[in-house]
DNA sequence: GCCGTTTTCGGCCCGACTGTTTTCAGTCG
């Protein structure tokens, strides 16, 4: 089994574990595993070989164990047994917003009902309403939930939500009762993609405020509406949640609503090492005699329990708050740190912009370079380049420098096919001739673990190959990644001094940002690239940066944060 | 099942909202 895989498996047996009555610490302690291992960016081969894996945080013997035996003979026996005694279609069930194990366990028990469709008949027939906790408006919110549950089930692009976001804003803003309003939860934290809007709102009358949020164009439904919070559901099926506290507690709010989850229960348990209770309303001692600190920014949330402010996009639950503890926080990159890109297309191959009209508008970006890095001859579906093209291209873009038409320089280049046996779509003579290489797969995308990532590994090891181009091939939303061992190429890539693209499309975003920080670490390079196809694409990096401050990112390890000149030595060396 | 500058046993984040209930369980965030 791959680690996606065992994510996938261990998340069942928390699900299973769940429906079965169990434990619920026990049933966290396997979720808590599953991201675990979701995070793990080590080779999981090379762990288990070393005896490495429990030590992690959440992985003790038992889940050390039940991984191992997943990876490597890809079956356990409790789990089959947990999978034998409980119907399968309870699992979809448990999806139904409002249905949680306790629900979906007596519908089993005391209907048998075990998949969806016999859900749907009892709410129909009216006996769900009859089942004690259960009741007519219960039995309407599961039919509603079983119609609607793709559309509620659905995450959005963080891109998509942005306009939405900002209008919110600045409704929220514009009220009189409103004394400070601010996005939070996984938008805030810059996430890639988001299943809901958070809002918080600073205010002394949450009634007005929430009466507005609840009636803004476009709604269709109101979910809850209570004293302090509200959620809606717009027509388009993304929920909005809006919490109304007072300004005093207004940065506890915010960085609880800021989350993670996971950074959150962190930070509870750190405060109750500290002889203090933390919640979104702030810190309260323990020992009533002592004093609970307040906060009037959230510096001093983070100052209360000793740590340093920790920015929003690194809020993930994976080190921050050791690195906060230490003082050895990283200096996020910025957008205003960028001097350049690297892979653009133009009207060559499949942009939609000329040369000429791409270079103004990197000019228009303020920036010191950036490259052109049209396709190859392979790919053909998008006029990819043959020798002779490319040829003409460098020639015009030698002419287009020389003219000092504009003082951004043009580097040249080509994101080059890597083919199926990793070889590459040009040979070592032309790809000598360009700035920067870009090198990406874009076909036979099925290969197996292995073979892709031995795929991968050849091409990056071709030393005209300066740049990995968008790793995993995934389309968020739409297509998931291929099959490569990350871990592998990231070394791959350590070891030959290469960089790696983060690609920043807002559907492509990888490779992605948790990757980051141990790829950093181990010496790789990030280029925070737009794959720009029009000269508007060029904005892509603005959020493309989010992702590489997600990834622990400084300004030293990105490629186009560097002068021209170190880049032109660095691409030379 | 995990974990330990209180602990190797006994904790495990904490509060809002709904729908059901006649005082709160279940679910969600
Ligand atoms: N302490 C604590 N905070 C939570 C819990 N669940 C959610 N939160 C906080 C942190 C979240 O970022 C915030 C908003 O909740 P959401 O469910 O909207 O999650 P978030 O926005 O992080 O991700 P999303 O993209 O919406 O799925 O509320 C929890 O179980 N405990
Ligand atoms: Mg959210
Ligand atoms: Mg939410
Ligand atoms: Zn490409």
């Amino acid at each position: 089994m791959d680690n996606h895989a065992i994510v996938e498996t261990l998340e069942e047996i928390a699900t299973l574990l769940e429906l079965s009555g169990e434990n619920p610490f026990k049933v966290r302690a396997y979720a808590n595993g599953a991201r675990a291992l979701e995070t793990l960016t080590e080779d999981l081969d090379t762990l288990i070989a070393q005896g490495k894996l429990k030590g992690h945080q959440g992985i003790g013997q038992g889940l050390a164990d039940a991984i191992t035996q997943l990876r490597q003979e890809g079956k356990l026996a409790f789990l089959e047994e947990l999978r034998a005694s409980l119907p399968p279609g309870l699992m979809e069930i448990l999806k139904i917003p409002g249905l949680g194990p306790k629900k979906v366990r007596a519908l089993w028990q005391l209907l048998e009902i075990t998949d969806l469709a016999k859900l749907t008949e009892a709410c129909e027939s009216g006996r769900v309403a009859e089942l004690k906790g259960f009741g007519a408006k219960t039995q309407a919110n599961i039919l509603d939930g079983i119609k609607n549950r793709e559309a509620y089930g659905r995450r959005h692009l963080w891109i998509a939500v942005e306009p939405i976001v900002t209008e919110v804003l600045a409704g929220l803003r514009a009220l009189p009762e409103v004394e400070r309003a601010e996005a939070a939860g996984s938008f805030r934290r810059a996430r890639e993609t988001v299943g809901d809007l958070d809002f918080l709102v600073a205010s002394e009358k949450p009634g007005p405020v929430m009466s507005w949020f609840v009636a803004q164009a476009g709604i269709q439904e109101v979910t809850a509406h209570g004293e302090t919070k509200s959620s809606v559901r717009f027509t388009s099926g993304l929920q909005a949640d809006l919490r109304v506290v007072p300004a005093e507690q207004f940065f506890f709010a915010l960085h609880h609503f800021t989350g993670s989850k996971d950074h959150n229960v962190q930070m509870r348990h750190r405060a109750l090492g500290r002889g203090l209770s933390m919640s979104e309303w702030g810190l309260t001692a323990k020992d009533p005699s002592a004093k609970a600190p307040g906060a009037k920014n959230e510096e001093e949330v983070f100052k209360a329990l000793g740590l340093k402010w920790i920015p929003p996009e690194l809020r993930e639950g994976q080190g921050e708050i050791e690195a906060a503890e230490h003082n050895a926080l990283p200096e996020l990159i910025t957008y205003e740190d960028l001097r350049g890109c690297f892979h653009n297309h133009t009207l060559a191959s499949d942009g939609r912009a000329s040369l000429e009209q791409m270079t103004a508008a990197a000019e228009a970006m303020g920036w010191e370079y950036f490259s052109i890095a049209d396709h190859s001859k392979s790919s053909a579906y998008a006029n990819g380049l043959d020798e002779v093209r490319l040829r003409a291209q460098i020639k015009e873009i030698k002419a287009l420098n020389d003219s000092k038409l504009f003082k951004v320089h043009v580097l040249t280049g080509s994101e080059v096919d890597i083919l199926k046996d990793g070889s590459l779509d040009y040979d070592d003579a032309m790809l000598a001739q360009l700035d920067v290489v870009v090198a990406s797969v874009h076909a036979s995308m099925s290969l197996d673990e292995d073979a892709m990532t031995a795929r991968i590994i050849r091409a990056l090891e071709n030393p005209r190959v300066h740049i990995l181009g968008h790793l995993t091939g995934r389309l968020l939303l739409e297509r998931e990644s291929y099959k490569v061992n990350i871990a592998k190429v990231v070394d791959c890539a350590a070891a030959n001094g290469k960089c790696i693209e983060l690609n920043a499309n807002p559907k492509r975003l990888d490779m992605d940002w948790s990757h980051w920080r141990r790829a950093a670490e181990k010496g790789v390079l990030c280029a925070i690239n737009p794959d720009a196809h029009r000269t508007e694409q060029f904005g892509f990096v603005r959020t493309g940066t989010l992702q590489a401050r997600k990834g622990w990112l400084s300004k030293a390890q990105v490629l186009n944060a560097k002068p021209l000149k170190e880049l032109l030595s660095w691409l030379r060396r």
